[in-house]
DNA sequence: GCATTTATTCCCAGGCTGACTATATTTTAT
DNA sequence: ATAAAATATAGTCAGCCTGGGAATAAATGC
């Protein structure tokens, strides 16, 4: 009972079914104290005029996740190195794109101090859209886009809770305040200052205290101390978001 | 900056790179209080002899799901549907097989009661492995299967934590004690009986007792009362394994 | 100075946990 | 039949952890 489509010894490479393999990757960064998402404006059919993740064809001889980089320099016009990349999955529903069989490995990507939204000078019509809009089905999306960008925001607010992930929003030096802040952009909704205090503080060589103090930005307000961000990968014990 | 093989409108279906898309199926059964899975015994080049998951070509019109029942039913000659199938993640380094660029959809599922080792009359030969032999890197697997296994087991140890899957091991009725043997056998460790009674209990809609007591296969003990599985997807709170 | 703001430390009652003991109910050994 | 062993399940308890809040520290704005 062997699968007719199996490839014999001797075969001919071109023996495979037509499918094309992309990525998409869903980038993420926090903006005006939201998760917000970059998306890309497509200027083709299908779905012309819509919004898309950023995404193409992976090419012969790099790797899904350098395909993934390439794409969010190329298609979205981002400078930065993404802080963090992760797979996400893979979507590949027969139809998902009317053209062809197009099977997407999808990634998702923080990306701090994206600079403001592209687009000045370049072709690439890329925006930014606050997390908050894009769930509530405010925006016309390409293809199964929106599903994608669901389950990675399911997936980066689930990773808040157990992982240290949250300060690779931050820059090089932070306070627990900063940090805070992130959480509560990803996880829309507050966080008791003086219990996350004591829960990210719990964790070993997470927070390294740098000595420097003085938040540079302060508007009032004691100085908070600056933290620095130490090679914990996960959070002991976890930080659950409040089921609200 | 355009992706330089960014399809036109009017493109040809067939511009884009040739890459094959397979998917390959971890699947996980419990054989004398082990944690096991099915391999099969390559019966061609590359990796002639070795064992590999089973797995294929996806086709033009199946869903990547589809494709990896299909492929344990051709494959591996499981005749039983699967209790569990998830996506576990997407392989696609680009030498990951000498014979052309193949990017694999990984899956794995969850079969109870596998009848023992096919391939009596068949011509698969396909085996079980207890993980921990496999993880002892004691097997000669082709390609990066040692990989997505590891990737795998990782997978269900940790999913069995916060979810209610280890109950897609058990028959229709089980008792409390039969489920903890599927927490020992996955996460090769012993699990303390009266502390696990408490935690499984605490989940509601979880288990549900039948009011039927007597476990039919008992040998020597109090009986036990057995329970059905309720519609519960997640533990609350947690299992959590110990750091042992 | 005094109100306001933010950071950080303390406090505490209640819940939960792991480790353990005790009891119930059966089979197996003698 | 009786004891011993095996298994299931209930109970106990000290210590940890948690969420909710109060208290204190240290700055700015007026």
């Amino acid at each position: 009972m062997r699968d007719e489509i199996q490839v014999p010894e001797g075969y001919n490479p071109r023996d495979y079914p037509p499918v094309a393999v992309t990525v998409d990757v869903v980038t993420f960064t926090i903006v005006d104290d939201l998760l917000q998402i970059l998306l890309i404006k497509r200027g083709q059919r299908p779905y012309i005029g819509d919004w898309a993740l950023p995404g193409g064809f992976v090419r012969p001889e790099e790797n899904l996740e350098e395909a993934a980089q390439r794409e969010l320099h190329e298609e979205a016009a981002v400078n930065a190195e993404p802080r963090y990349l992760e797979q996400l999955g893979t979507y590949g529903t027969p139809d998902r794109d009317p053209r062809m069989r197009i099977v997407t490995v999808a990634y998702w990507a923080i990306l701090a101090d994206l600079p403001p939204p592209k687009g000045g000078g370049d072709a690439v019509d890329a925006q930014l859209f606050p997390v908050v809009k894009v769930e509530h089905d405010a925006l016309p999306l390409a293809f199964d886009h929106i599903k994608i960008i669901k389950d990675s925001v399911e997936r980066i607010r689930s990773k808040l809770e157990y992982t240290t992930l949250a300060a690779k929003f931050c820059p090089p030096q932070y306070t627990i305040s900063h940090l805070r802040q992130v959480y509560e952009a990803v996880w829309n909704a507050r966080v008791d200052p003086p219990n996350f205090h004591r829960k990210v503080t719990s964790t070993p060589d997470y927070l390294l205290p740098t000595g420097h103090q003085t938040d540079p930005n302060a508007r009032g307000g004691r100085p908070a101390m600056m933290y620095s961000t130490g090679t914990a990968q996960y959070l002991s014990p976890p930080i659950p978001r409040t089921p609200d």
